[in-house]
RNA sequence: GCCUCCAUAGCUCAGCUGGAUAGAGCACCGGUUUUCUAAACCGUAGGUCAUAGGUUCGAAUCCUAUUGGGGGUACCA
């Protein structure tokens, strides 16, 4: 709509002889209820006409009808001037543009961006909570990818500390030599199996310690449990092979566990960091600090950064001892991935809880002088709440990710099966369109909702199939997949096949021309839910149109049949291009 | 205490850089199938955009305060 911008800016010169900047020229799109394609809003106009906001409206719309072939018209309503657009200006637009091999096509920019997520810990199972920050990982690097960016997806693994150390002494001591062989557990199921077990028996520890009238901080502190899984860490750190051992075959489980549920999942990475390589790290960073003057030290040796000047806190960056912390190890983990992929950007999907680490971790890099860490940008996501609170592991009140997906999967068979429409798919045909429905309504149901927004899940009432949901998305695919099929379809345009379009038609067509810009505002804005909530209107904007317009296959005049059926195909194009992005597979027939 | 995020229909959510009478889905009520897939379509009903001020021609949107909720807060990650 370019053109209507610069032919106002004329319009201003010419009528008030003012030049006006085009930012302060206002388009959107009418309302439905007044006549028109395109709104100019005045308001910001009357300070360079000097006249009332109607008069101005008046005056334009009479210089634009005039003098731009494409509008044919306008009306005004208060201060908003309404113009019609030429039919064939809609249509030209279909045939050349939206219809053209590259509308939906990449255009690289020559950046690099890397996006961190997942970074699981591997002494438990994923839950709903990964799952939400694994699928907004996964959907931010395609989209990152689909507006032109070169992306590296990375996993930084949580591999090592206290926590994982907790999982091993549990086996040891109570395993019985368990494997997920032994057992037909998933690996990752069950080392979280001892991770619980730790817990009660160092919760026991701690009951008997309390009524032995120790303080419950003293029996935290002191329980042998509690010393022993510290000694194993200790152990662990001094590269003790029976230890290192136990944590590399236990730790291979997880990973195993984790493949298969990646796979279900259907995300990726090009890299793995593991925390046992890097959290060591940093340490030459603090020096670095120190030197520059950034760093101070106090008197029992521990490093630290006053921040209070950017209204922040005082922070520790190493311990007294000389021994790391949390972001010693990040500030060593941000240069190393820097040094190996030198990225314009770089992402870190990590819940909100972290806000203040990252706001931290940057402003410290920016205060060392790092060029690059204006680039970075953490991607804080809001937690997945139940309707009775958070999620609790020690509660048991996660929802499991491997249990939710296979309840998903079990939700698409059964409503499927309702409707009897698969009754001639093979059994592979069939497995393959549940899994694909019940991921898709769930990767819909995390996705469609902005990231920074806690998410509310209701493990009582499943998630829809109908509505506003990924199902829905995809059943349109399908119908239309069908339909193209059953018409025999093959690709062509005849540019002078229709001069007119209902409303519908038209209203259809300018959404899809939306495409390439929603695309952009969703990944200037890192959500997929942009993109998830504009697929959507796309479906439900066709399916309005399939009903209104007659049967397409059976329409006599082929030019008509053809030009509705690129319309059609269209509408699968973006709707695949888009469910892609998002990670949600569309089937040809459901 | 301090910092930060959030609050829109009964429920779950949209609402792009401030623009016209705030939109969907679910649930509820009613209708549509001898015509290409009814996981669909059409319609009814449902709102003090947490509250109070302020800025503006114009505020759900920006600013301030208050209330309610989440998260963080100096040697956990």
């Amino acid at each position: 709509m370019n053109f209507i911008i610069t032919a106002t800016q004329d319009a201003v010169k010419h009528l008030y002889n003012q030049d006006i900047d085009e930012t302060v020229i206002n388009l959107q799109e009418t309302r439905k209820e007044f006549e028109g394609q395109v709104t100019i809003v005045v308001f910001p106009l009357v300070r360079f006409s000097k006249k009332s906001p109607e008069q101005t409206a008046d005056d334009l719309g009479k210089f634009l009808q005039e003098n731009v072939k494409e509008v044919e018209g306008f009306n005004v309503v208060k201060g908003f001037l309404n113009l019609s657009i030429a039919q064939s200006y809609w249509i030209n637009l279909f045939n050349n543009q939206l219809l053209a091999d590259d509308f939906l096509s990449v255009k690289l920019n020559g950046q690099k961006v890397m996006v961190e997520y997942s970074s699981p810990n591997t002494n438990k199972p994923l839950h709903l909570g990964h799952i939400r920050n694994n699928l907004l990982g996964y959907a931010v690097s395609e989209l990152l990818k689909a507006d032109g960016y070169d992306v590296v997806k990375v996993n930084l693994v949580n591999d090592r500390g206290i926590h994982i150390c907790k999982s091993m002494l549990a086996w040891q001591k109570w395993g019985n030599g368990e494997t997920p062989q032994s057992t037909g557990l998933k690996g990752d199921h069950l080392v979280g199996k001892y991770y619980v077990v730790f817990d009660k028996e160092y919760k026991k520890e701690i009951e008997a310690l309390v009524a032995a009238g120790n303080t419950e901080e003293e029996a935290k502190k002191n329980a042998p449990l509690i010393k022993e899984a510290q000694q194993m860490l200790l152990k662990w750190e001094q590269g003790d092979e029976e230890v290192v051992q136990l944590w590399k075959k236990m730790n291979g489980w997880v990973y195993e566990g984790f493949d298969v549920t990646y796979k279900k999942l259907g995300v990726d990475f090009d890299k793995y960091y593991y925390e046992s390589n890097t959290y060591l790290l940093g340490k030459d960073i603090v020096e670095e600090g120190l030197s520059k003057d950034v760093f101070f030290k106090k008197e029992d040796g521990s490093v630290w950064i006053d921040l209070t000047a950017d209204g922040l806190d005082q922070k520790l960056v190493l311990r007294a001892d000389g021994t790391s912390v949390y972001i010693t190890q990040d500030l060593g983990t941000a240069q190393m991935k820097y040094d190996d992929f030198h990225m314009d950007k770089s992402i870190y999907v990590v819940g909100n809880e972290q806000d203040y680490h990252f706001k931290v971790l940057f402003l410290i890099l920016d205060k060392l002088g790092k060029s690059w860490a204006k680039g970075l940008h953490h991607l804080s996501y809001g937690m997945v709440d139940l309707p009775s609170g958070k999620m609790k592991s020690r509660e048991g009140t996660v929802v499991d990710a491997d249990d939710l997906i296979a309840e998903m999967v079990e939700t698409a068979k059964q409503k499927t099966e309702e409707l009897g429409k698969t009754n001639d798919f093979s059994d592979t045909e069939k497995e393959t369109l549940y899994s694909t429905i019940g991921l898709g309504a769930l990767k819909y149901f995390l996705l469609k909702v902005e990231p920074k927004k806690r998410l509310l899940f209701n493990p009582a009432e499943s998630i829809d199939f109908q509505g506003n949901t990924g199902p829905f998305i995809q059943y349109t695919h399908a119908r239309i997949k069908s339909l193209l099929s059953r018409a025999d379809y093959q690709f062509s345009i005849d540019k002078t096949a229709i001069t007119q379009l209902s409303d519908t038609e038209l209203e259809l067509i300018m959404l899809l021309a939306k495409y390439p810009h929603e695309l952009a505002e969703a990944a200037k804005a890192y959500s997929p839910a942009y993109m998830a909530n504009y697929l959507y209107e796309v479906a439900k904007l066709f399916n309005k149109f399939y009903h209104e317009v007659p049967p397409i296959i059976k329409e006599e005049n082929a030019q008509v049949k053809q030009y509705r059926l690129n319309i059609c195909k269209l509408t699968a194009d973006v709707i695949k291009r888009g469910t892609q992005i998002l990670g949600i597979e569309v089937p040809e027939r459901m």
